[in-house]
DNA sequence: TATTGTTATACTCTATAACTATA
DNA sequence: TATAGTTATAGAGTATAACAATA
């Protein structure tokens, strides 16, 4: 309902451009995607910045890297950091050839909490499960050729 | 890169199940989505909480039901709607049946701003634009599928 | 008694600017 | 001099608890 969901309830919905209901409708998959997101961090205890962060700790990553990754200003992260480390789910090691730079890593606790977050997101896995295979695999292929262009440079 | 999108890389995409695959991209086109919002909003000094609050004012809305659909505290809605008064976009406006209910409705300027809000997304219509007539019919049915699911209640 | 909106409080996220230690 | 990370600061979002006015 938010977001771009613009469209009036109904009435011309559809006298409406396809083009404006894809953007409405995917405003309202963006709210509720990022809701079980925020939800199922929560139940790890985690705020969204401080499990998007973790989430994307695949391998060591200096600081620096992380603030690009997560659109933010790199003295955040330095708080972000804090906190999951105060929790032991990440750690900071010291870079072996720019002594400046550190690097994360995630712990053995810091991997499990991802798993659980990402067992924990069960709207959207159910949204996946109640789609044919089919329409799976098109969904996979149009939303693979929408990402590239939504990278596009801030 | 981020919130689902956990794949290693590349080595095994291949081997990768579709589900797991349509997590990960659906992550990344949330995230684009979600940035391209942002930016949007900040161009009309916005911040996102309060673009959100502004475009869901189709019409006069109590600030309680503002806060059940931006999922959050109506202690919130109260600071958020402050400070879109005070850039003259939405008013207060005391209910007619219950003193108790103040309705926020929108002003020719907070309706102008979503306007040019929209029109900002430039990431997100250009994604759609580059998608054929058939894709996006395709896509615009398979999100629709997808998102009353997601509406799970919380 | 229950509900609406608000206030007070405390914590997190955010950007900006200045600092330090390295390069 | 430029860069990586940090600190300090101030504004905004968030939940919890308590409150006044109204139902």
């Amino acid at each position: 309902m938010f977001m771009l969901g613009a469209m009036t309830s109904s009435k011309d919905a559809a006298a409406e451009s396809v083009d404006l209901q894809l953007i409405g409708v995917l405003g309202e998959v963006v709210t509720a995607y990022y809701r079980d997101f925020a939800d199922a961090a929560a139940e790890q205890g985690l705020t969204s910045a401080q499990a998007k962060a973790v989430v994307t700790l695949q391998e060591p990553t200096p600081m620096r890297t992380l603030a690009e990754r997560l659109c933010c200003d790199a003295s955040n992260v330095t708080g972000i950091i804090d906190r999951l480390e105060r929790q032991s789910l990440v750690q900071r090691q010291p870079d072996q050839h720019d002594r400046r730079v550190k690097n994360v890593v995630v712990t053995e606790g810091g991997a499990d909490a991802v798993r659980r977050l990402r067992g924990g997101m069960h709207a959207t896995r159910a949204a996946f499960d109640a789609l044919g295979e089919d329409d799976r695999a098109t969904l996979l292929r149009l939303l693979g050729t929408l990402q590239p262009l939504l990278d596009t440079p801030t």
